[in-house]
DNA sequence: AACAACAATGCAAAAGATTATCATTTGTTT
DNA sequence: AAACAAATGATAATCTTTTGCATTGTTGTT
């Protein structure tokens, strides 16, 4: 039960935090939702959730380590459940499609990198843009 | 002289573009600029230019590939005078330093794995985050 | 099962960054 | 110098995210 999961997150087992936990566990493949993405979620599913909540809630997931949020180019932000394994993202300019991948090479060069300059890394993004393959078989129309 | 620079480029050599080239080019080390900081430069040089162009040039300035916009955490863009070579960056997030690198190791993976997922690569981002050998020494105190 | 204590919520207002509108000014061409 | 189109400045508008505050809900304790 997620009321338990939250608990030990230190965190009050309230509706609006069980609700937006249900939807981000249930997105699936299109996981990396907005906060506006979330709140339309909850809406759909007939939860009367304020957009305010849905950035207090997820500002707290992503403090208490189980959700990530990314900068993505084009203003607002995108989080995703975090799933244990680290990961870049590789996404598609025309469609908005996500791929997801991770590179040992990179991420020991990364390391590496941040030695040499003296920095103790806390954090890394990587975001390859693209056009991928539908989009190039669209595109010649 | 700018304004030729800047016809090359099939704009007008207008007084604000003028002005924010030679800020953007005068910025030495600290050349990581948001847009309000170009605006703040200008008024301390006393010209009077306002907020909307400076948006509006640098932009244009994206456009016409002279310099690069980032999406660094937290916020706003800071925007980069392209001096012809490509780099990615290594940011402090205690002071705000910034450290360019480039490593061909990471750029040719970058590449593999772009074509591994189908896509063809039009961009990417890169960037490290950490605390720089300064501030973990006054951290101690 | 009711209660007090305090954290969480919802709404609306605020804030911060960026863009759009539009009358006026400026640069370019003739 | 005139004429035209493009650029600018001031302001309003937009979009995303945060904050203030009165109200409500959750939890550990009777």
């Amino acid at each position: 039960m997620d009321s338990q999961f939250l608990k030990k997150l230190g965190l009050k087992a309230t509706l609006p935090r069980i609700k937006i936990l249900e939807i981000l566990e249930s997105a699936g493949t299109a996981r990396h939702m907005s906060a506006e993405d979330v709140y339309k979620a909850l809406l759909e599913h007939g939860e009367d959730v304020g957009l305010a909540t849905v950035y207090r809630v997820l500002t707290q997931f992503e403090q208490a380590g189980i959700l990530t949020r990314h900068h993505f180019e084009g203003g607002q932000s995108v989080f995703e459940m975090d799933e244990g394994k680290h990961h870049d993202h590789i996404l598609c300019t025309r469609c908005g499609r996500v791929d997801e991948f991770l590179d040992p090479t990179i991420e020991e060069r990364q390391k590496a990198i941040a030695d040499k300059f003296g920095y103790s890394m806390t954090d890394h993004s990587l975001y390859i843009y693209g056009i991928c393959k539908e989009c190039r078989k669209t595109e010649k129309a």
